[in-house]
DNA sequence: TCAATAGTTCAATAAACGTTGAACATAGGG
DNA sequence: CCCTATGTTCAACGTTTATTGAACTATTGA
């Protein structure tokens, strides 16, 4: 069925969409683990955060995330592919996505955030 | 009746908790107009702040910037004086209120935050 | 072609949220 | 001493939120 699913465009992003969406524990747990892969250029898939929550929770967060203009779904397949929205949150809020999720490093225990050496999927 | 309100430690500042308030626009208009007020290091109290919304829901929302970290409460008479914790959020996540006020006042216009000249109460 | 895999949709639920107004408390100035 | 100004408390309300499980769709590989 479902094309691309929808995406707000850069300047329909909003700053207290993004901040709420952030303030999920959930949502903030993928978010960081989206920022780890982008180190090595990858994406995720629904699949690779079903550690975090079922998976019809998990649909309503990507959802929400998606919606706010914090990451970009791509369909392949069975797949749906995930990166963040880096380029776009940079330009719109410069600075802030790095002090969330360095700030976010700093509390991984607190947050229960899973070990860089976790995200990264070995091939 | 009520002494000193109660304020977190900076070590209980939690981020979730700190994005979740900066992401209602009233508190985030709270935050911003406080942060204009730290350039002439005075503080502002509730009634400064009356444009926004009506006393009781303001009353709310310092309640949740204060329980959250975001703000100290200090009272003086009839007065209660508020100011950003500045020291202990820079401590905690680095970089993180900077690039949310810069944010905010990119889009200020959006935000429908008032204009800094208007912030500093001529004395 | 069939079965397994990947993910969505939907309805239901309980909790948290933002807003309001009325009643209350407290301090300070005439 | 009272009156006013400042701000809080409380209950009520309608809304939004996160979470669950069951049913569903669609693609892939054997």
């Amino acid at each position: 069925m479902s094309r691309t699913p929808h995406h707000p465009t850069r300047e329909q992003i909003e700053l207290p969409m993004v901040l709420d969406c952030l303030s999920d524990p959930i949502r903030l747990a993928i978010v960081y683990q989206l920022a780890q892969q982008e180190r090595v250029s990858s994406e995720l898939c629904c699949g690779d955060f079903n550690g975090l929550s079922g998976k019809s929770n998990l649909t309503y967060h990507f959802a929400k995330l998606r919606e706010c203009g914090l990451m970009l779904t791509r369909v392949a397949g069975t797949n749906r592919f995930m990166r963040l929205r880096r380029e776009d949150l940079d330009a719109r809020f410069p600075g802030l996505l790095d002090a969330v999720i360095s700030s976010a490093a700093r509390d991984a225990d607190r947050l229960q955030l899973v070990a860089e050496c976790e995200v990264v999927k070995a091939e």
